[in-house]
RNA sequence: GUGGCUGUAGCUCAGUCGGUUAGAGCGCCGGGUUGUGGUCCCGGAGGUCGGGGGUUCGAGUCCCCUCAGUCACCCCA
């Protein structure tokens, strides 16, 4: 039989030891700081109809056309893995009539998302993301909640280095008129157009905003903008926008050229950036508004703005801020045997037992070995005391009991350890 | 898909001009102490030198191929 070690596939990453304590206390403090603005989690598939994707995210996207993950499953039907939330999340909201639960539906989502990628820092395969939708209102004011609610987790956790950069897109009628007039200006400069702005030229003229080409870029500059297209209402949806953030006082950075990679969006769109990354990665997260998708879904004719962001660009960012991981230990006391009696261990098993049920983090060190090499377990769980069970005390009814900091030991009886422990854990904690 | 860089112990890495049995630090296990950790001392386990082929008396070292990882382009989180 083949013995090769496996690995895990390209593109993903397993997270363990002090890491993943991270990771849950990125994502507890995302929802805690949703829990504060109203907005409840909701738990959508990972795999949806293909179908959603390609009419949510649109066709001519680079993630429709050549990062889905898609399969036929067993009944014949086309599903892909998740490449972003927000179309799982207007399909659960349709498919569940949740407007009819009173609108604006405040959701707030999680957990991996796929694109077949090429992998370098800061992207991956499967990836996390950590978002919000507000569906159903049209209302600046709720742009700004939604914006400033992102802006205030990544304040939470430690990032200075975080920029805000918002735009308006207008409606697609209002993009129709510009996107011609913006592909006659760049034909008609005469500037020589590699492949892959041509791509988007003729695919989906409006990424030609953002090109990498300096030539391009420069003609782009000098285009008409496409704020100036938009009517009089959808700039004062804007101004009001700016206006909410000003009074909340998050910082932002107006930007025409910011356009974003996903069919849906329209009106409002922002990104949050880390000035502490590379450009290639510096992107944490964004979103924006995209009132045509819940029709698009199949849903009636209603708004709806959100935003994602991405848990390992987070990471990243902090790391590069110098933002401090906590270790947390992963027991506060630890139960060791002395000897090798019948006795000895199930008293042992008992009072771990015991102390876990009254709360306290508690663990053992399984098999058998030496006082010392017991003791070095329970320093590598971080552990506050060890509770030491023998057959010289256990004649008495006692164990003792060590503070591993300070070396102080007590000897107690047997049934009051739960209480000499969390006495002194409790004492620490301030509890009453 | 394209290009650069890197593959030696669990981790980080050294390995001279091609030369004997491939090393260090950290980590792990054990002992010093049969009831006491963190410090210290001693010992031990752990390697297809990414894989295949070639050159050579001899390859971790040179050449070719290949695989993997990584960074970057594109695009995004």
């Amino acid at each position: 039989m083949e013995r090769r070690p496996l690995r895990a596939p390209k593109g993903v990453e397993d997270v363990y030891g002090p890491e993943a304590a991270r990771w849950h206390a990125l994502e507890d403090r995302f929802f805690e700081v949703c829990d504060l603005y109203g907005y409840r989690r909701v738990r959508i598939p990972v795999f949806e109809d293909t179908e959603l994707f390609v009419r949510g995210v649109g066709e001519a996207t680079d993630v429709v056309r050549k990062e889905m993950y898609s399969f036929t499953d067993r009944g014949g039907r086309s599903l892909t893995l998740r490449p972003e939330g927000t179309a799982g999340v207007v399909r659960c909201f349709v498919e569940h009539h949740l407007d009819q639960a009173g609108l604006p539906q405040k959701l707030a989502y999680g957990g991996p998302m796929f694109r077949a990628e090429n992998v370098q820092r800061g992207r991956q395969r499967q990836f996390n993301q950590l978002g919000v939708e507000a569906i159903g209102v049209d209302d600046p004011d709720l742009d700004v909640e939604v914006v400033a609610l992102g802006w205030r987790f990544l304040a939470d956790c430690g990032l200075e280095a975080a920029a805000l950069v918002v735009n308006s897109i207008g409606r697609p009628d209002e993009r129709a008129a510009y996107i011609e007039e913006l592909r006659g200006f760049v034909e008609r400069s005469g500037v020589a157009i590699g492949a892959d702005d041509r791509e988007r030229l003729r695919l989906n003229p409006m990424r030609l905003l953002d090109t990498k080409d300096p030539a391009v870029a420069e003609v782009v500059a000098s285009a008409p903008r496409l704020y100036d297209h938009l009517d009089v209402e959808s700039k004062a949806h804007f101004s009001a926008v700016l206006d909410g953030l000003e009074a909340l006082d998050i910082p932002y950075t107006v930007d025409h050229g910011l356009v974003r990679g996903l069919d849906y969006y329209t009106s409002t769109t922002f990104e949050y950036v880390s000035t502490s990354l590379e450009a290639a990665q510096n992107a944490l997260g964004g979103g924006g508004h995209y009132d045509g998708l819940v029709e698009v879904v199949g849903g009636p004719d209603l708004p709806g703005i959100g935003f994602a962001l991405g848990v390992e660009r987070i990471l990243l960012a902090m790391d590069a801020e110098g933002a401090a991981a906590t270790d947390r230990s992963t027991a506060d006391v630890v139960v060791l045997q002395a000897g090798a009696e019948d006795e000895v261990a199930s008293t042992a098993r008992g009072i771990c037992d015991a102390l876990r049920r009254a709360g306290v983090r508690s663990d053992r060190p399984y098999g058998g070995r030496s006082l010392k090499a017991q003791f070095k377990h329970a320093d590598r769980t971080g552990a506050r005391f060890a509770v030491i069970v023998g057959a010289r005390d256990l004649g008495a009814g006692r164990v003792t009991v060590r503070d591993l900091a300070s070396g102080a030991e007590a000897t107690v009886a047997t049934d009051d350890v739960v209480a000499h422990v969390t006495a002194a854990t409790g004492a620490e904690r301030g509890d009453p």
